[in-house]
DNA sequence: AATCTCGGCTA
DNA sequence: TAGCCGAGATT
């Protein structure tokens, strides 16, 4: 064994350095220290800067890793379903490599990670208990360009197709849609809370307000 | 300060 | 219309 729980402080997911020069500070603002359960993230397509608002797809997030709770590395979740399963409980029912035998017979805490969160990707730290979408439902995420207000826009695509985009016309739709209501769906199962990106300067900042600020 | 909301711009 | 984003409102 080679590496087993390190009573290693949370978080740290990388041990492998980052390459970022992050200049900043802070160090890891990344990993969301989760209590103590293992931490969630997501990344994205590659692409370092394409600049320019080429009038392409829309980034949407397409790879999934969760972080074991005992040798906190990073494991890969095959579908969305299976990672918003995990995500849902991950509080009660903390991820261990272990679990991922389910899809990878013979996973544990003994393999080395095989997912590097380097620069080749935009990763962002997921919250905890985000409830899955109800059946039909798809839950999206958009990942914004680099340097905007914003890191990313949630919407939900009902079993029709149409797009909701806040919990407001959760609610309308919902009201309009009795069926769906009946079928048991609540406006409980959905969340636009969106990732945070690792990457500290990602989103911009805005200017402070100036208020009391003498100078 | 960070996140949420929502409305509007543009291709 | 879909994709994108700013910025006021809220926490």
């Amino acid at each position: 064994m080679s590496q087993s729980c390190f009573g290693n402080e949370s978080n740290n997911v990388m041990e492998e350095e980052n390459v970022a020069p992050s200049f900043g500070d802070t160090n890891i603002q990344a990993v969301q220290p989760s209590p103590e359960s293992g931490s969630l993230s997501m990344g994205n397509d590659t692409f370092q800067s394409v600049r320019r608002k080429s009038r392409t797809k829309p980034l949407t997030v397409d790879v999934y890793t969760v972080q074991c709770n005992c040798c906190y590395k990073w494991r890969l979740i095959p579908s969305l379903q299976k990672y918003e399963e995990i995500r849902e409980q991950i509080i009660e029912n903390p991820f261990m490599c272990k679990s991922a035998c389910e899809w990878e017979p013979g996973m544990s805490c003994d393999v080395p990670e095989t997912i590097s969160q380097d620069g080749t990707r935009i990763w962002a730290l997921d919250k905890p208990k985000i409830p899955r979408p109800p059946p039909k439902w798809t839950r999206l995420v958009q990942i914004r360009e680099e340097g905007c207000s914003q890191f990313s826009d949630v919407y939900y695509i009902t079993p029709y197709g149409q797009t909701l985009r806040s919990s407001v016309e959760i609610q309308k739709y919902l009201e309009n849609h009795p069926k769906f209501v009946l079928e048991g769906v609540t406006p409980s199962q959905f969340s636009f809370q969106m990732p945070t990106p690792r990457e500290e300067n990602y989103v911009r900042k805005r200017p402070a307000q100036s208020s009391k600020r003498k100078r």
